[in-house]
Formats: C-alpha cells, sequence, structure tokens
DNA sequence: GCCAACGTTGGC
DNA sequence: GCCAACGTTGGC
C-alpha cells in the first residue's frame, strides 16, 4: 500500500467538510497541476493519505483513504484534469504541525517540508509511521 | 499583506 | 526550444 498526503484550505475544504461527507467519500478535485495529477494516478483503491490543513492551521489533522480511482475532474471540461475520491477514516488524536516536521531530523526530505508547494504528495512508507507516531494513531 | 518559490504560458 | 512574463501557492 502506498501512502499519500492531500493538502487544503480549510476555507475552502476543511477535515470537518471531509468527514460530513463520510463513507461516501469526495472527489479531490480542483487541482491544476501535473505533478499533483500524476500523483493521483498512481493511487490505488485503500491507499491512505493524510489530510493536511495549509495557511493558518499548518498542520496534518486527519487519516484518508482512496474510494475511487483516478477519473475526470467534474469541475472542468478540460480532459487534463483527474482526480480520485478520499474518504475520512480518522481524526489526529493530536495534529502534527508543520513546524514539528521541520523539526524532525527524519522528515527532512518530506516533500511538504521540501516542497511546500505540491498539494497532493507522497509519503514514504517511514514517514508515514513517524507522523503517525506523533499523532497518536495506529500507522 | 508580503514575498519567495515554483509552474505555466506564450512570444520569438 | 528557450526564456521572460505572469499567476498561484503557501509560509511567514
Amino acid at each position: 500500500m502506498a501512502y499519500w498526503l492531500f493538502k487544503s484550505e480549510p476555507n475552502t475544504w476543511s477535515w470537518a467538510d471531509q468527514v460530513a461527507r463520510g463513507d461516501a467519500g469526495e472527489e479531490w478535485d480542483g487541482v491544476r497541476n501535473y505533478q499533483a495529477r500524476n500523483n493521483m494516478r498512481l493511487m490505488q483503491l485503500g491507499d491512505r493519505g493524510f489530510f493536511y490543513h495549509s495557511l493558518k492551521e499548518k498542520a496534518v489533522v486527519g487519516v484518508v483513504e482512496v474510494c475511487a480511482l483516478a477519473h475526470p475532474d467534474s469541475t472542468t471540461e478540460d480532459p487534463r484534469w483527474d482526480c480520485v475520491d478520499i474518504r475520512a477514516l480518522r481524526p489526529l488524536q493530536r495534529p502534527v504541525t508543520l513546524t514539528e516536521a521541520k523539526a524532525h531530523p527524519d522528515l527532512a526530505e518530506m516533500a511538504l517540508v521540501k516542497n511546500t508547494r505540491l498539494s497532493v504528495q507522497p509519503v514514504s512508507d517511514s514517514e508515514w509511521r513517524i507522523i503517525c507516531a506523533l499523532g497518536g494513531v495506529a500507522p
């Protein structure tokens, strides 16, 4: 299983919004960046991801699961853009902030730390375990 | 609110 | 195919 990280501005689409969608999940639409789209095309059903709040909060707040493979983004006619659907699995017991990730030596290579502008990112196995441990949830 | 980093676009 | 201009993201 692969691991990912989804960034969202909480004003636009928050963890609470995602939880409210329940098991039906929601399209991760609106992505207009090739790297982010390519990452979504690589996702498999059941892959896990972190849900990250950007801007004011800057913290990983929850765990999600990919529940639909990449398909055309319903918010555009442009055939270049695909997206997956994700559903909320559980919140972190404690949000893991960007500051913490930056301070952790084993997270220095994380895309979240190194490539702040990529909105859909891969997460390595070890990064996944570290953040789960910091957040107080099972990996 | 500002600015740096980065990606995309379009002229040549 | 290069590169300047521009737009967007997101941290501070």
